[in-house]
DNA sequence: GCCAACGTTGGC
DNA sequence: GCCAACGTTGGC
């Protein structure tokens, strides 16, 4: 079993979303990096840290794992959508999405608690310039996250 | 709003 | 294949 962060804009999708919908497909991914974990590493039952990014309190919010592998993301299909993708058809979709379901909301644990933790140095979030939205975590760092949560 | 960092695009 | 220009991310 793997472990991951996802990042997400409350103003776009939020903890509570989650909670209310219980299952979300995650679209909307168009960083190559990204799509291939979810496309060739991800599985069902994986653990999901969900984090909010680019808000007044970014930070750790919430517990989910993977619902439904993989599959073709529809909004690439859209010509009216913000996602839409030209070079992508169905019979050679470019993007893929994983549907991610809540274990739980929990307390918000802030970015600024999350890098006061030597224990989580190495956290891919917390390294200088990173960006993707979608990282793997090690399975300590999943541990140790839990505990303090 | 600023800005550092990084990914993508496209001309050559 | 190189690399400059441009767009995006995301914390502050």
């Amino acid at each position: 079993m793997r472990y991951w962060l996802m990042k997400s804009e409350p103003s776009e999708y939020s903890i509570d979303d989650l909670a209310r919908d219980g299952s979300v497909p995650w679209f909307g991914v168009r960083n190559y990096q990204a799509r291939n974990f979810m496309r060739d590493q991800m599985r069902v039952g994986d653990k999901v840290l969900f984090y909010h990014s680019s808000c007044p309190e970014p930070g750790i919010a919430g517990l989910a794992e993977v619902g439904v592998p993989a599959y073709p993301d529809a909004s690439q299909f859209d010509p009216q959508g913000e996602y839409f993708d030209a070079k992508a058809t169905p019979e050679n979709p470019r993007w893929f999405n994983v549907d991610v379901r809540l274990v739980k909301k929990t307390r918000l644990m802030p970015l600024a608690e999350i890098r006061g933790y030597p224990e989580l140095a190495n956290l891919r979030i917390l390294q200088r310039g990173n960006r993707l939205s979608i990282t793997p975590v090690d399975p300590a760092d999943y541990a140790f996250i839990l505990k303090k949560l």
